[in-house]
DNA sequence: GGTTAGGATTCG
């Protein structure tokens, strides 16, 4: 049976995800204007004042029902503004009367009407009795909504005046839950300072206000007859409100987390880092002798509630730390997933009300911390890469004193040659034939010092999750370069082995997956062992099935020309420019190695071609405009609205934002564009993630004007696009209300270039290959907006996979360490021309209408 | 209830 009273609303997930999702920006008082004017309307209008006296004391009168066990107040029920009331066996003696709705904190605000409302919460703080300067009785008490525990403001003060004060005083105690009926709202003039909600609610009985009491839960009430039951029985301490030396309840998200390792002491050691909803953070040091007492987090983003954790302050910051019968359960972190708790301990509670507080910090978590991509597998490593691995041990050894092979699968294929480590065949534990046969997908990787004794204790067949594995790309005395599995010593990022439980989802697929795998792959490995079976190592037939796959196919494609055929390099190098060739060529070597410097931008018009600037001078810019004060006279005009504010840090910098219009209205913040004085690099980042468009401004006496073209004209998203200053001649700002009165702007980054005048630069790779094809070797310039590498040039600045993408294709044309040989073909087509000077006549070569084959990568 | 660790990669 669940215990609980008074009736807990669920929350409504449709408002729920609303109000989680953050504003980037906080309207500042200028924005809210025409909000705020329509808030007022209706605070004036529809929804009134508040409504007479003599209405609101009736509801009231009718809303206090008999108190049937209060002593101290039967003479006159039926006016009882006071009530001390209780459950038993979880049901209320006494209903609210049913006209009265709950109200949460949320919509406790000026202009709505609480006529038929109450709020009810938990005491978290009763302050003394006092007396006011007139004579009248005062109480103050503290409120905590127990449907809003995750929301960054969930207690509000309640001020009670007069004899209902003294009543109050008595009886009330903290953790007693309350409920205020016939209450007035006022601002807090207390909010900033204490953090609580910024409206106050008075009571009194001259307003007709009435107060209901349930008693906090006793322990030692077995002599009553009727079992007093209360539904909270834990507190949950936000993040923001810890306090050194306490020792509290809280629920969090895991930001981070080092799975339990054997710390130099008597204890496992699991250290947690948290998040919640008031956006503080809390990192926790667990310990603890057993194992299984420690958190069983399996991912960033699993949700936690601690029971009894100590909080103290350490180098200026709270720090959790386990204290005596300090408990936890582990949640998935994903909305929609099932509420399982993992347990630390047997015994626990966990009921509706945690459900509810899970599914609410699932939302917010959705819509506020960033997600984390899809689980790395073997078929998607690359070299120089740390990454997390969830796999299955099918063998173990003992290699020397401070490390330990572990050969894991996941039932993918390594794109690379592995590593394998030299043991024993005696001294590998596990299943003879089993690791014969999936020699080909299992890796081996390499742990180390403090990992040792773990991996020692895991048992063949286990699911696995190792945490920041390292990948390092190394020449083996072969002359063929590898990649290997390290996990090295240390616990730095969370670098650890946990073992999965079955029940856990993400082994449950890798479970199917491996037994789909493991049925077609036995079956390939009957049909090729007779021809495997004379080979001496697994080595040799890894790194020649790889070969042949690079020798027979060409590594690149060609886009058009097919019916050329191909013409020597020898050939070509003896022919006069200009002309087109088909060839079939091996890349020996290429510049820049560091592919980073690759990337240009290029005027198509002038055909000039430039660094991309880095974020240094951006910022200078930035900085240097922001002397210029914003132009009030240009601030809200007929195609957009504007906001200034001034920052909260040392400079108190004034920050102008001016927000287009389309149609005389604001479109949502993805559709819209804004211009942008006197923020820094950071402000304009951050505007780029919730904006369309970001334009850097600054004012003039007369309009609006870019600043220089050494800054991005304009941000999209991830891309900061540049124009070109000899070609371009800016125009006035205001040629983009063109733009803005179309039906659907797209605010294409052609088009606003246009109406500002702008030339655009274009991002482009340059790169220089070195081909050879045994008749002779030749230069060839790459010149590739995106389609050589399928990689647009616009984004790889701020796109690591898509860097790493550049990289492993630059490995496959050119895989370093490897012979002549041993290279891949690639087929491209090329154009030679003629470039003369003064002195000099040369002639250059340029790949063109070549692409990397899209099933090599 | 004392100790451990107190986030912040890469030797092998």
């Amino acid at each position: 049976m669940t215990p609980r009273f008074p009736r807990l609303r669920l929350c409504r997930p449709a408002e729920g995800s609303a109000r989680a999702r953050p504003a980037p920006w906080r309207s500042p008082p200028e924005a809210g204007g025409r909000r705020r004017r329509a808030h007022e309307r209706a605070r004036l209008g529809m929804r009134g004042g508040p409504r007479p006296r003599k209405r609101r004391r009736k509801s009231v009168e009718a809303a206090a029902g008999p108190c049937v066990l209060c002593p101290r107040r039967e003479t006159d029920k039926a006016a009882m503004p006071v009530q001390l009331l209780r459950t038993v066996k979880g049901e209320s003696e006494t209903s609210l009367p049913s006209h009265l709705q709950q109200e949460d904190l949320e919509h406790l605000q000026e202009g709505f009407d609480h006529t038929n409302k109450y709020f009810q919460g938990i005491v978290v703080l009763s302050h003394p009795l006092v007396k006011l300067g007139d004579g009248t009785d005062f109480l103050k008490i503290v409120l905590q909504d127990l449907d809003n525990l995750c929301s960054r403001i969930n207690s509000i003060n309640i001020l009670i005046y007069g004899k209902m004060a003294v009543d109050c005083a008595k009886i009330i105690q903290s953790g007693d839950t309350v409920v205020v009926a016939g209450f007035k709202l006022a601002k807090s003039p207390t909010a900033a300072e204490d953090g609580r909600h910024c409206c106050h609610l008075e009571a009194s009985e001259e307003d007709g206000s009435a107060i209901y009491i349930y008693p906090k839960q006793k322990k030692n009430a077995a002599s009553e007859t009727a079992s007093v039951s209360v539904a909270p029985k834990y507190v949950y301490t936000p993040l923001n409100h810890l306090k050194d030396g306490t020792i509290v309840n809280l629920y969090g998200i895991v930001k981070f987390f080092k799975p339990p390792y054997v710390s130099k002491g008597t204890d496992y050691c699991s250290v947690v880092t948290l998040v919640d909803p008031s956006n503080e953070k809390l990192t926790c040091t667990l310990f603890n002798g057993n194992l299984d007492s420690l958190p069983k987090i399996y991912k960033v983003g699993d949700i936690v509630r601690f029971h009894r954790i100590k909080i103290r302050e350490y180098n200026g910051q709270m720090q959790g730390i386990t204290s005596v019968g300090f408990s936890s359960l582990t949640f998935d972190g994903n909305v929609g997933a099932p509420v399982v708790p993992r347990a630390s301990s047997k015994a626990y509670t966990f009921m509706d009300e945690e459900l509810k507080i899970i599914e609410q910090l699932r939302v917010w978590a959705a819509s506020n911390l960033s997600i984390s991509g899809p689980a790395a597998k073997l078929s998607g490593v690359q070299p120089m890469l740390f990454f997390d691995l969830t796999c299955q041990l099918v063998g173990k050894a003992q290699v020397d004193g401070s490390s330990f092979l572990l050969k894991v699968w996941d039932g993918t294929k390594c794109p690379y040659p592995t590593w394998k480590v030299p043991v024993e065949a005696k001294d590998l534990e596990g299943d003879k034939v089993l690791l014969q046969q999936l020699r080909n997908l299992t890796v081996d990787i390499l742990v180390y010092d403090n990992h040792v004794q773990l991996a020692k204790s895991l048992k063949i067949g286990n699911f696995l999750r190792i945490y920041s594995i390292h990948t390092k790309q190394a020449s083996a005395a072969a002359d063929v370069s590898h990649i290997e599995f390290h996990l090295h010593g240390g616990t730095c990022y969370g670098r650890g082995i946990g073992v999965l439980p079955e029940s856990n989802p993400d082994v449950k697929e890798l479970k199917d997956f491996l037994e789909s795998v493991h049925l077609s792959d036995s079956q390939n490995m009957e049909s090729v062992s007779s021809v495997e079976s004379d080979s001496t190592s697994n080595d040799t037939i890894d790194l020649e099935s790889h070969l042949q796959i690079y020798q027979q196919l060409p590594v690149t494609v060609l886009t058009d020309h097919q019916h050329f055929s191909n013409t020597e390099l020898k050939t070509i190098l003896n022919s006069t420019a200009p002309q087109q060739y088909r060839i079939r060529a091996k890349l020996k070597n290429y510049k820049p190695q560091e592919l980073y410097q690759s990337l240009k931008l290029h005027c198509s018009n002038c055909n000039s071609l430039q660094e991309v600037p880095d974020g240094d001078s951006f910022e200078f810019i930035l900085q240097d405009s922001a002397l210029t004060a914003s132009n009030p006279e240009l601030h809200n005009t007929s195609w957009y609205d504007s906001v200034t504010w001034t920052t909260q840090d040392q400079n108190q910098r004034k920050i102008t934002i001016h927000f287009v219009r389309h149609d005389e209205m604001l479109q949502h913040p993805e559709d819209t564009l804004l211009m942008i004085e006197g923020g820094k690099l950071k402000e304009v980042r951050k505007l780029t993630k919730r904006f369309k468009c970001v334009i850097p401004v600054r004012s003039t006496e007369d309009d609006l004007e870019l600043l220089d073209l050494s800054a991005p004209f304009l941000l999209q998203g991830n891309i900061s696009y540049y124009g070109c200053k000899q070609c371009s001649s800016p125009k006035p700002i205001k040629n983009l209300s063109s733009i803005a009165a179309e039906q659907q702007p797209s605010w294409e980054p052609s088009e606003i270039a246009q109406v500002l005048g702008i030339k655009p630069l274009q991002y482009v790779f340059i790169m220089k290959f070195t081909l050879v094809d045994g008749t002779g070797a030749l230069n060839a310039y790459l010149f590739d907006y995106e389609k050589f590498f399928q990689i647009p040039a616009s984004e790889i600045l701020t796109n690591n996979f898509l860097q790493q993408k550049m990289q492993m294709t630059m490995n496959m044309l050119c895989p370093p360490g490897r012979k002549l040989d041993d290279l891949p073909w690639l087929d491209c087509f090329i154009k030679s021309y003629n470039v003369r000077d003064t002195t000099e006549h040369k002639v250059y070569y340029q790949i063109f209408d070549t692409t990397v084959a899209g099933d090599v990568i």
